[in-house]
Formats: structure tokens, C-alpha cells, sequence
DNA sequence: CGCCCGCTGTTTAAACAGCGGGCGGTGCCTTAAT
């Protein structure tokens, strides 16, 4: 029997699945092989079953790196619900005695699918344990968030590549259904993954209708909020920048706010109403989306700009997902972007970096990083940022199985590499964030634009944005063949890049150093500013 | 970087302008105190 037609009598025995997809299949038939797979596919394309079927076909059980331990909770029920071996969790959010059973499952080889959150592999114990199991297959579900909460809120998702390496290199495969260039390169190094089969399935969502209000004054662009979304088909999701903002614009508006600062149970009832369509409008900051999988929402309204194009197509990904019209309405104003600046910029921790590379200088020979955290007055967060950004520096390395030493010279030579590397993610952020900036302000066709962003090419303007209906959409095509998006080039300042997006008398490039930077064509032939490689 | 809020001072004494300080987003996990 072919790997394929293997692969589709588990998912149709176990799972009940009647047939797979082709790039699902792909997938799936080259985890079975032993290789590494990047899966970017769209939310409901059935990205779970990728790794639910060869896990059945695999020896040893399935490890799950999941971000939220209300995700864990869903998929451990989901798979308890189908025919399939039974799944466990392990974290703090369980009671101890569901955690001890859930580990004895796994040792035991009675349960198949292990689901836990990247904090749980940054201790020795539980890395212990899950040597001894010898997993067959590593999965990181919404491996998005490897690159935008690895670097600085979620430390131990950077970490996650050696985690692999510890457990003896099962094969790995990342999920996510949002990620651009840079994204995937940061899944890609930092999960350590090697030759990597990528699949890529369809960015586009046709059926959402993209537009964007420029605003002058906050007072403008508030009313102009309150009046779309009183007058649109409910049910919606609108998102603000601030915690504060949520509660404002939902009580304006009679909705519910969602935000972190709310009590764990009232998160929770305002999440299941909204499923349960009790609730039809919910003004949220970015905590709320992850493990929302809800048909019918009409709407996602941007009440101020996200931090990034992957933040913000994440975010109205959210919408229309049966097929009906919805709508992605984004209300800008240019000032809106300082917010997310200002959060994208967090100081370099001088201090912090001193006091690690001082402590493991001083450390007799190598030490995991649990020790290491313990031995520094920081929080564990602080340390894990601090060392990840010593051993990008590459003045730590990996001397024995999950031990680190420091290989360069004194606290100050750390402090200075640290924040470069530091300091070139900042710029990497604020570009991003630059991005989002060009987005609102395009007058070419929004479809292509943020399908270029993901390197996927639609060949028409789209006929479904606001500036289509404009009529600038048409205007904004690049006449001649000169820098192309995917184009390599060079430029005197900014180095190597690739273009990522070309409008008539524009080019946007993503340059190695840089960042994402937009120059325009008239300049660029005048100064001979940039050249095809 | 820009807002909001609260304080000050002004002035058709109850409300309003002007100014400055503080604040702003994402979740694990742990453990001590009720």
C-alpha cells in the first residue's frame, strides 16, 4: 500500500475523515519519511489532521507545543471525541493529580498525544522524562508565535530548538495559518529545522471585502467606528489597541469588552457567548483570536492599526470563514502607529545581560538553563531573553546535551553583541510596523498587497477593496518588468534584500539587515540606488 | 509616540483651557496568603 492510500485508511478508520487533501497528504507523507515540515495553511484547511494521522503510523508518542493552555484543553476533548488514541495535557492549569495520570499515560504508551506549552520544556525534569519516552514526532502548533512572542514575551518558544535536540531529534512540523518572510525564517532557524518541506496553501479570502477610513482627529475616527459597526450585519469582532479603548468602545457601543486584564471566568463567558452567537459584537485588544473558530463572523473592524501585516491578516482571518461576504475594516489614523512603536521597543536590559554573562563565565562548566535562570536575581522571562540574545550574539553555545557555556570575553563585550542583535530586531519590528503604515495608505488594490506580503501573486487587481472601487487600484500597476517582487537586490546602504511588493512609482524591499524598507522608483533610477543581483 | 486624566489657574464663580506626568499588549508558571 502507497504512504498515501496508508494515510488515508487511518484518517478515514480512526478519524472518520472520508479523504485528505493533496497538500495535506504532502504534508503528512513526507513527516512519515523523516523530514521536517513548515505547514502555513488557513485556519479550518484541517492543519490538525497533519500531524492526528502519522502520529498513528508512528511509534512513540506525539509531543504538542500549544501556546494557551485553554487551546490544550479543546484539542485534548476534540481528540477525545474521535476514535483515536486518547490525548493528555501537562500544565499548571490542571489539577497536580490530572497532571501525575497524564504523565503516566504517556510512559505507559497509553496515551498518544502529549500537549503542553513551551514553559513546561524549559524545565530539567519534564525534559527528562520526555527523553525517556523518545516522542517520534515534535509538533508546534501556532509556530507563529515562535517569532512574534520568542523574542522577548515568551522567551522559551526561541528555545524550542534545543529542546529538540535533546529529545533526540524527532521530526519536527511547524503550523501556523499566518506568516510572511521573516516569520517563517525565525520558525525555520530558531526551531533548528532541517530541509524543511514547506507547505504553503492559499492566502487568499476572497469573500472578505477590505477597506480603509483615514481619519484626522481621535474624535473623527471614534465616531466614524461607532457609526460602520452600529450599522453593519452582526455578528463582529472589533479590535482595539488598548485595554482601556476595549472598554470604552464597548460600552459606546453595547457590546462586551475581552481584554488580559479581565478575570479568567468573564474571559471565558464573553468567549463563549460570542461562539454561541449570545453575544453579537465583542471589542477586544490582541488577546482575543487564538482557538476562535466561529463561521459566521461578519466583520472584523480595526479600531486602530496592528503592529504588523501578519498581526493584522491573523486578525481579519477571523472573519467570513463560511464563505459569505464579511468585511475587514481598518480605521486609521497615522498617529496610531506610535503605539505600537512604543510597544515594539522595549529597552535593551544592559544590566540583565552583565549579570548572565557574568554568572556563566563564572559557572563551573556547562549548566542547563533552569540552573542558569536560577542563579541570576531575574525573573525567568528576563534571564531567557538575556540568554537567548547571548547565544545570537554567539557567545554561548551548546557544550553538552542541554548545557550551555559562555564562550566570549568579559561582561562588556556581551553587553555590546547583545545589543546589536537587540537592536536589529527593534528595527525589524519597527519596519514591520511601517508596513502596516504602507497597507492603510496604499491607493493600490489591499488584495494584492497583502498577498505579496505572504509572497503569493494575484495577477488583477482584486475588484473587492475600497481602492478598486476607487478606481486607484488600476492606476498603481507597475507599467515596465523592473523589480519584481521576489527580485534580489542590492542596496549601498541597506545591503541585500528582496523585493516583496512593486507599485507603479514605488518598491518595497525586505533587506537581511534592514528591515522592510520602501523606496521610490524615480529616486531609485536617479541615484542608481538599487541593482537587480 | 500620542492619549488621557487630573491639576492649576482663570474668570461674565461654574466651567473651561492649558499643561505635564504617567501610561500603553500578548500567557505561561509558582507560590504565598486568605
Amino acid at each position: 500500500m502507497s504512504r498515501h492510500d496508508e494515510l488515508r485508511r487511518a484518517a478515514r478508520e480512526t478519524f472518520g475523515w472520508p479523504d485528505l487533501r493533496e497538500d495535506q497528504l504532502t504534508a503528512m507523507a513526507a513527516l512519515l519519511d523523516g523530514r521536517d515540515v513548515l505547514a502555513v495553511m488557513p485556519t479550518g484547511s484541517g492543519k490538525s489532521a497533519i500531524y492526528q494521522v502519522p502520529a498513528l503510523l508512528l511509534d512513540g508518542p506525539t509531543l504538542v507545543v500549544s501556546p494557551l493552555t485553554a487551546l490544550q484543553r479543546d484539542q485534548v476533548g476534540q481528540i477525545a471525541d474521535s476514535e483515536a488514541p486518547d490525548a493528555v495535557a501537562v500544565n499548571s492549569a490542571q489539577p497536580a493529580r490530572t497532571t501525575t495520570k497524564a504523565w503516566d499515560a504517556v510512559t505507559e504508551g497509553d496515551a498518544e498525544y502529549l500537549f503542553l506549552a513551551p514553559e513546561q520544556l524549559a524545565k530539567d525534569e519534564v525534559l527528562e522524562q520526555l527523553a525517556e519516552i523518545r516522542p517520534s514526532l515534535f509538533v508546534v502548533d501556532e509556530a507563529h508565535c515562535v517569532s512574534s512572542w520568542g523574542h522577548d514575551f515568551r522567551p522559551d518558544y526561541l528555545r524550542l530548538g534545543h529542546v529538540i535536540e535533546r529529545l533526540g531529534r524527532p521530526r519536527v512540523l511547524a503550523m501556523t495559518a499566518t506568516a510572511g518572510g521573516p516569520v517563517r525564517d525565525d520558525i525555520v532557524e530558531h526551531l533548528g529545522l532541517r530541509d524543511p518541506v514547506r507547505v504553503v496553501s492559499g492566502f487568499d479570502r476572497a469573500n472578505l471585502y477590505l477597506a480603509v477610513h483615514r481619519s484626522t482627529t481621535e474624535e473623527d475616527k471614534r465616531n466614524a467606528v461607532l457609526r460602520w459597526v452600529r450599522e453593519a450585519p452582526k455578528p463582529g469582532l472589533v479590535y482595539a489597541a488598548t485595554r482601556k479603548d476595549s472598554e470604552r468602545y464597548a460600552e459606546e457601543l453595547g457590546a462586551v469588552a475581552f481584554h488580559a486584564g479581565m478575570k479568567a471566568a468573564d474571559r471565558k463567558r464573553v468567549h463563549e457567548d460570542f461562539l454561541a452567537d449570545r453575544v453579537e459584537v465583542v471589542v477586544a485588544t490582541s488577546a482575543f483570536g487564538m482557538g476562535i473558530d466561529k463561521p459566521n463572523v461578519r466583520f472584523v473592524v480595526h479600531a486602530s492599526v496592528p503592529d504588523s501585516v501578519d498581526s493584522y491578516y491573523q486578525q481579519i482571518g477571523r472573519a467570513g470563514r463560511d464563505g459569505e461576504r464579511a468585511d475587514a475594516q481598518l480605521f486609521y489614523r497615522p498617529e496610531d502607529l506610535g503605539l505600537q512603536k512604543f510597544l515594539t521597543a522595549r529597552p535593551f536590559d544592559d544590566k540583565g545581560v552583565q549579570e548572565l554573562a557574568e554568572t556563566l563565565r563564572e559557572q563551573h562548566g556547562p549548566a542547563s538553563p533552569q540552573e542558569i535562570d536560577g542563579e541570576v536575581q531575574q525573573s525567568h522571562r528576563r534571564a531567557m531573553n538575556n540568554l537567548n540574545l547571548l547565544e545570537q550574539s554567539g557567545l554561548v553555545e551548546e557544550t553538552a546535551q542541554g548545557r550551555f557555556s559562555y564562550t566570549g570575553t568579559g561582561p562588556a563585550e556581551a553587553a555590546e553583541r547583545a545589543a546589536e542583535v537587540s537592536q536589529r530586531r527593534r528595527k525589524l519590528d519597527r519596519s514591520r510596523v511601517e508596513v502596516m503604515r504602507e497597507y492603510a495608505e496604499t491607493t493600490a488594490c489591499r488584495r494584492q498587497f497583502l498577498l505579496g506580503y505572504f509572497g503569493e501573486t494575484l495577477a488583477e487587481p482584486c475588484g473587492f477593496c475600497d481602492t478598486c472601487d476607487a478606481g486607484t487600484a488600476a492606476e498603481q500597476v507597475a507599467a515596465d518588468g523592473e523589480f519584481q517582487p521576489g527580485a534580489s537586490v542590492r542596496h549601498a546602504e541597506w545591503g541585500i534584500g528582496q523585493v516583496v511588493r512593486r507599485e507603479a512609482e514605488k518598491v518595497t524591499v525586505l533587506f537581511d539587515e534592514a528591515g522592510y524598507r520602501s523606496l521610490s522608483i524615480p529616486a531609485v533610477r536617479e541615484r542608481g540606488l538599487l541593482t537587480e543581483e
